[in-house]
DNA sequence: TATGAATGAGCCTTCATTCAT
DNA sequence: AATGAATGAAGGCTCATTCAT
């Protein structure tokens, strides 16, 4: 008990750093973000940081797991719900278009990571296994669910999920540049499904 | 004579160094470029990367403009030949395929200075501009185009370029993590034209 | 009761902590020895090492004065025990040449601290008592021993223990660098005996 | 010509940082010698060294390089005087002897470089090329000089230098710890020559 | 007695920028 | 118009040291 309670203060602390790591690089971009930069937001020292990490990289490395958990959570449990196929993909396109638009530290700080990843193989393989793990709930829930209900897809269905998350991303990383309206927003989630089941045959 | 000599000169260097900038960029990410990294590849002294441009986020900036430019001259040539709204689109659409999947300097360059753009305003005014000119001309080919002549689109005119285009570059975003076989991205593109018509009531 | 074993057992601790320095420094160097590695190789926490030296430095200098005393205690007893004095001065230079070609951890440390000795007065001390002692164990072999036996050393008695010294010394620092082959070391040991009574008239 | 006064005047900044690199070194220690140290001492910034030498393992390895040229010229020219091979071990001897005495910068640092190289290969490998080209100068002038004269060396030619050479450098050492007065010094030169043609049978 | 957490100074290195030539 | 030399700020990292427990 003892010794959990100054465990418990240790992964406390790595904790905080993490979250100021996530917060930082939401919020100034990953190449304006330093060591020290992290420390400020953790309000510890950089000496602490790379007690807790063992260099900036590893903390990199754990910040990037932490936010793909966190997202690929949000989309899990909307996968999971109870209901015909159709409505948990619309619920699952729901889900990752309001994650996008929320903006949250953790999809603004993927995105930073995402830059990162093209040149950074540290960093390509567990965001290639976010994607891929993305896709793949989409086209289980395609295969397994829609096709077998009678709809057929005018496409390959493996292109399905990409062309879905793409857009998704595609559209998020646009409005980043150019801010939809609160109408636009409502009207855009609208037309996403209506490209989704516009790749089937009704 | 001799003035204009040497102008000439250093208009070729000032353009060695921005091509050398744009292609060094592409080939080891913004991140990792120096500007000793550039003079290096334009074959100068980094004190003349200095003197042609004031610092390194001038040279950015110019770097950015340059590609956004080249992007755009592409896309343009396309809407500019003649033909009926939906062979101009199918165009468009097949270019702007091309340029990702081709993969040139300028738009991995790009991809590039898009991450930066989220957190510098210097750089977001050029590439919003050039999001903007591609939604634009998308839109005035479905405006004037698509819609006299009786197609009704199921969506907002205004959301379809954005879709278009977001799922066009978050395709490609994500087939860098994830590449396409040579097959499927002739599927890919083929969805895309599904899409793209399913969004209009035949 | 209790508190002796608790004395005890801090006594232990600080031993070997002290071990766990010498053999840490002999392996790795002085310049690459941190209290963190000590602290490993002590199966101790760093606090520990602070626990029971008051600094880094004070460390340091009790690693050196037990070192010392490993190695002037090796010398001492071969002074002691009984033989003429031509044989204690053979078995004294077979003891220390041993010392040095057997590179037990003890030498190796103190090799590493006589550099520092040179720059830091605290180090100076112990190492210069170290030198001094040896000379004098044999400068009164030599004095009280030899020349009271009738033989004339040809050059002031006082330089005597410092050329033998030295050259043991000597020797060592180089086969560090250019090992000698075992034949040779055999050769070496001779020719340093060859040498102190070439010192004295026959 | 005025590409050469250009030139001219990096290779003076550089080698003022390498002269100010091995006084320090000599000053203060290796271990105790930072980049800004070298850099105050050359007036210079911390940058300006690291223009001039890749990191701080090239600026040492220059130091070591430079310092064992300081000190392999001066034993060299005294082999080269003219004189019989006694006079010319003796001139030898002499200088490596006053080289050690005079404790000039370059020997101070390259004692201080002998003690890192034990660790470090980069510093071992032209370490030992200088120790083992002293030797075979001298072995040369023994083999090819005394023993064509037709005196005979009572132990191995091999060993005489390492003998010689070892007694000199530990010598050396030991003096840092316990100076030799000024008429010592004279003994112990006298006393290195005693041994050396005690060596040889008459 | 001993530990784990945290600090802060200092280190090596990189890099955009300036400037004399 | 262009270069090479030099600067100085900032970055990541190591490490002796302190301290609450």
């Amino acid at each position: 008990m003892t010794t959990r309670s100054k465990y418990k203060k240790s992964e406390e602390s790595r904790q905080q750093v993490l979250d100021a790591a996530v917060a930082t690089i939401a919020r100034k971009g990953f190449g304006q973000t330093s060591v020290q930069d992290v420390a400020d937001a953790a309000k510890m020292s950089k000496g602490a940081v790379h007690y807790h990490f063992d260099s900036k990289d590893d903390l990199i490395q754990h910040v990037l797991t932490q936010c793909c958990e966190a997202l690929s959570s949000r989309v899990r449990s909307a996968w999971e719900s109870p209901g015909t196929p159709m409505e948990r993909i619309r619920r699952a396109v729901e889900e990752m278009w309001a994650t996008r638009k929320e903006a949250g530290v953790e999809i603004r700080c993927i995105s930073e990571l995402i830059a990162q990843g093209v040149h950074d193989e540290k960093l390509r393989v567990p965001l290639a296994a976010m994607f891929r793990s993305n896709r793949e709930e989409i086209l289980d829930a395609c295969v397994t669910g829609l096709v077998s209900m009678g709809l057929r897809p005018k496409v390959p269905a493996a292109i399905i999920p990409r062309l879905l998350l793409g857009a998704i991303d595609g559209l998020a990383l646009h409005s980043l540049f150019d801010p939809l309206g609160s109408e636009e927003e409502a009207d855009v989630l609208k037309a996403i499904e209506v490209v989704a089941f516009g790749l089937f045959e009704l």
